[in-house]
DNA sequence: TTGTAAGCGTTATCAG
DNA sequence: CTGATAACGCTTACAA
């Protein structure tokens, strides 16, 4: 069995507080105690048990972090980001994969699954507005995206609409005129797909342009595969466009695909610009416009968020700070093929 | 204060161990007792507090996954197999990024981080031969990779030497003389770079060509720019070649990007094959021909060796199993970029 | 089938 | 500056 505090102490002659307050380097002990004490966890391969601290303390130094699919380069790289952030924090990272499954979502917000962490940074993809009574809980979260509006959680969001705007106005500035949009989520209210797609018309309103509905196209996932199958699908039907508002960089490359796999080319034929900004879009070919999010930004301050109410609930006499909503800085990143 | 055990085992009238009986599920309980103590639990809004039966039962039902970075396509399918694995057996897990970095590796190996799981599943990519005896722990863990052989522990390698080999065969096979190789950390004895040069050097000696050193180029990182800096020096130094064996795909993004930026043909002037079938790899232009190492067969073979070691390890008494090797399948997938 | 008592290993409290 | 004692909330013997 491995050696326990009682063990160290009994050994150095001192009593656990003395080890605990040694392991833990807190100020006050004597030098000599502490040479002593660091002697006999030497000699015994002593190893603090973080379970028993865990439930004396009553936090566990872990935060979830639920998110779609971790496959999905824009989350690959979001969660690298959360779990470099949280390590600033002394905190590491419990990934849930929700599979935008809908169940699942619930189930992290609901289920015994958070019970080993002190918070939880959630990105929503199934649950929405309808759900919102599904998102009071009470324990700390922050919540990523733009599905649901008006809840009681600290909240960050891109600025969707602008950003989204902002890449539009780029293809027109190209002096495009039919751009298309592959990603849309018809139907849907907010959300990145709805709020990117108002992005899109606000931008073409403002330059005279009428919005043509046969250049909207929708895909349910927001996968490789599925941008270039809606790409096909536009070509085939003989829709004309000259630009491609791709809702995700994922999409847009499976645009790229398959504009050259119908020998159309990029950005002569065709302009293209992604959304996103995954580390990939400076490799494609040609390499890929997109709307940089700043990320590293949304973890940093998912994480602070995070660890505000995680401190704010461990002292619970104190007044609440009241909710907070972040929007994100982004940035159009110009890159080959729209330029 | 949350409710605890005790408070429903008081209002249901019943004892904290029958509660917990019917928390757990277990078999023996009266189902007039059961409806009362869920009664009592709704009532109170009880949750199960796991920190306290983690403490109480010496497990965590964590796993950590210590690999070098999760934004690295091939590392995040990984970390997704894996978690999608352990949840078959009702683990979670915990990833840490060990960005490479020497110091961080010994630390997943000996820091205080791994207190709070039960085992190890750890791809290593500083440590290696020379540090063996830092791989001697006390806890379950699982090997991944080829950085280090004859260790004590479990240990799933791809099968290296012999993919590497069907690989340079395939691209032989095409015609192609003059097959460079971008990757290679020469010095290195074993290692996946290593292992792979070895594979393709064998597959030049089997068809009675020469290697020419000039043709093997150095990476330490393999990432995508790495890649192309390799591949841009090789064509500045005017060495000739008609094919790249890339030692993985990140790699063989960036010499696609730099053949690309040199007007170089791909497949017609050089024929380029990766390593590891990434996702990506099927939407590059052109489609990136791939080494599949079988990802899902190593997740599932690297948690099912390490629910068996800690298993064993609840049961100290039985004997041990002996320390298992696995060599996983591999599989040349051709697409546009070498055929 | 259910209850009792003990203890998992740590830290907080409050003396000394 | 250090020590004794009592929790933290649960499960596991063992007893009833």
């Amino acid at each position: 069995m491995a050696a326990t505090m009682q063990d160290v102490a009994k050994l150095a002659g001192v009593s656990a507080k003395t080890v605990s307050n040694v392991v833990n380097g807190h100020p006050h002990v004597a030098e000599a105690t502490r040479a002593r004490v660091q002697a006999a966890i030497k000699k015994l391969g002593y190893e603090l048990n973080v379970t028993a601290r865990n439930l004396r303390k009553g936090r566990t130094g872990l935060i979830g972090l639920a998110l779609p699919e971790l496959k999905l380069p824009y989350f690959a790289e979001l969660a690298d980001s959360v779990i470099v952030e949280a390590e600033q924090h002394g905190l590491r990272v419990l990934i849930e994969q929700t599979n935008s499954d809908r169940d699942r979502e619930i189930d992290v917000l609901h289920g015994q699954r958070r019970f080993m962490t002190d918070g939880l940074i959630f990105s929503p993809l199934a649950l929405g507005q309808d759900d919102i009574g599904l998102f009071r809980v009470d324990f700390p979260m922050v919540l990523l995206g733009e599905r649901v509006f008006g809840s009681t959680n600290d909240h960050i969001t891109m600025s969707n609409v602008e950003a989204a705007k902002a890449a539009t106005r780029h293809l027109l500035r190209q002096g495009r005129r039919r751009v298309a949009v592959v990603g849309a989520h018809p139907g849907e209210k907010i959300g990145s797909a709805a709020l990117r797609e108002r992005g899109y018309r606000e931008a073409l309103a403002e330059a005279g342009i009428p919005v043509d509905e046969s250049l909207i196209r929708t895909t349910v996932l927001w996968h490789r595969n599925t941008g270039a199958a809606a790409t096909d699908e536009m070509i085939d039907e003989g829709v004309e466009f000259d630009a491609v508002f791709a809702l995700n960089d994922t999409l847009a490359m499976g645009v790229l695909r398959s504009l050259h796999s119908h020998r159309i080319s990029v950005p002569t034929d065709v302009a293209v610009i992604g959304f996103d900004d995954i580390d990939e879009a400076a490799y494609t070919r040609p390499t890929l416009s997109s709307v940089s999010p700043g990320r590293e930004q949304i973890a940093r301050q998912a994480v602070d968020l995070l660890t505000t109410r995680i401190e704010e609930a461990s002292h619970p006499m104190d007044g609440r700070v009241p909710i907070r909503r972040v929007y994100a800085d982004y940035e159009v990143v110009v890159r080959e093929s729209s330029s």
